[in-house]
DNA sequence: TCTGGGGTCCTAGGACCC
DNA sequence: TCTGGGGTCCTAGGACCC
């Protein structure tokens, strides 16, 4: 049987994670902000109204947001990951295929559903609502892309009530020529305005282009977008992605570093939370990145970027291993005399760690073994008692460059010192 | 004073091989 | 005047996603 894909999606979904404890927010404005307090990224529906950007500075937006009694939040991803599993939990109860394809969207399968899949996508979305508090919306396609077209309709017109079956639609024309093409996924601002200098306008326009045409000026990928809007499926379930091929751990520094002391805690830090990532889905890497930048929106200021890349030999999970390779990388790459504003640590050469490639010139297996039984048992501590119980004395006790945060909700799902209070009366 | 932090895949071009 | 043809692997950079 053909598939039905339902693309379900989280509506403005940190935001929703914060209304979800604050009932007192349901009908105000909200908007959530990126780490450091920089960027506005999620925002309410009645927020979205008041013509707030998305991806918009802060700073810039700050007195228009109070003047209209914006409810304004840092990021707080304790929570909000917390309510993701949550839903994803209760998604999968509807489906005998789910993937989840970010922290507030996940794709299910749904043909042969009984009583017809649009039926069933009310019932989930109910559902959702009541044992977690998070509206949804649900889009039904033949393929991926027709799905994410049906959510954004979903969204779009209230007589949908959250659900729309674009495969079920007596006119799909006019739903294809109502989406502007800039918002058909897989093309991206470049192509889109390509795409409108050559008088395509709607996801109908693309859809009746010539494939040629697309393949040459936009690769496989446009080919594939292009196809899928036809109704013929090119990313199937198969392709289910699993297991990341690379881990990053970066941030803003909440004030510019300048002494190598401070910059050395930092990608300290990153290098043990990445090592930490590294092993939680169960890898071992042969590479490690470092990299440092200076404050890019001040041009004023005297500009320096670099990375540099080591090869790590034999692939690890060892904290101790990527931390001495990151710092030395950093020895190299750090200049003094220029004010940093970021660093990050990645790691590269993704292996599982049962059933990876051996070589005789390795060191004998049993160090390995060692390190993994001490990083396991000290990663179940920090799990256990929180993180950080146990860490590297390289990443430092004052962190003055810790980001900011001045905004952030109590952790009320994943800290016993910060869950809500109920009180009677 | 203040502009996020993750990821993926594809392509072009160079080095190298037979 | 003429200067093969095919392949692999690696890397940097672009484009996209949330």
């Amino acid at each position: 049987m053909a598939s039905l894909f339902a693309l379900v999606d989280c509506n403005s979904f940190y935001a929703s994670c914060e209304r979800v404890f604050r009932p007192d927010l349901q009908s105000r404005p909200v908007v959530v902000l990126s780490n450091n307090d920089g960027c506005i990224i999620a925002r309410s529906a009645e927020a979205k109204a008041l013509g707030i950007p998305m991806g918009a500075p802060y700073f810039k937006h700050r007195n228009m947001l109070r003047r209209n009694g914006v409810a304004v939040f840092s990021s707080n991803y304790a929570l909000y990951g917390d309510l993701s599993a949550r839903v994803m939990n209760v998604l999968g109860r509807f489906s005998p295929r789910m993937e989840v394809y970010s922290i507030d969207e996940a794709f299910l399968e749904l043909s042969g559903m009984p009583g017809g899949a649009e039926r069933h996508a009310r019932r989930l979305r109910a559902t959702v609502l009541r044992w977690t508090g998070i509206p949804v919306s649900v889009g039904l396609g033949s393929t991926r892309t027709l799905a994410k077209i049906a959510n954004r309709f979903a969204k779009q017109q209230e007589r949908c009530r959250g659900v729309f079956d674009l495969d079920n639609s007596l006119r799909p024309e006019l739903v294809l020529n109502s989406m502007p093409v800039r918002d058909i996924w897989g093309i991206g601002r470049r192509h889109a305005r390509r795409l409108e200098a050559h008088g395509v306008h709607t996801a109908l326009d693309f859809r009746n282009m010539d494939r040629n045409w697309v393949k040459r000026r936009m690769g496989v990928t446009g080919l594939h977008t292009l196809l899928e809007l036809r109704g013929i499926s090119c990313f199937g379930w198969e392709r289910n992605p699993g297991m990341r091929k690379s881990i990053l751990s970066s941030r803003s520094f909440g004030r510019p570093v300048e002494c190598f002391a401070q910059m050395r805690e930092a990608v300290a830090c990153h290098a043990e939370r990445v090592a930490e990532k590294l092993r939680r889905q169960g890898s071992v890497a042969s590479g490690v990145t470092v990299f440092v930048e200076t404050n890019r929106f001040a041009p004023g200021l005297p500009q320096y970027a670099n990375s540099g890349f080591a090869a790590v030999h034999p692939a690890t999970l060892h904290t101790p291993t990527v931390l001495g390779a990151a710092l030395s990388l950093l020895e190299r790459l750090f200049r003094e005399g220029y004010q940093y504003k970021k660093c990050g640590v990645m790691l590269s050469g993704l292996e599982q760690e049962q059933g990876r490639w051996l070589s005789l010139l390795d060191p004998v297996p049993g160090d390995h073994c060692e390190q993994s039984r001490l990083m396991r048992a000290v990663d179940g501590i920090n799990e256990r008692w929180g993180r950080d119980t146990v860490r590297f004395a390289a990443s430092g006790l004052e962190r003055v460059w810790t980001m900011r945060q001045d905004m952030r909700s109590p952790r009320y799902t994943s800290a016993w010192a910060e869950l809500p209070v109920v009180r009677a009366g």
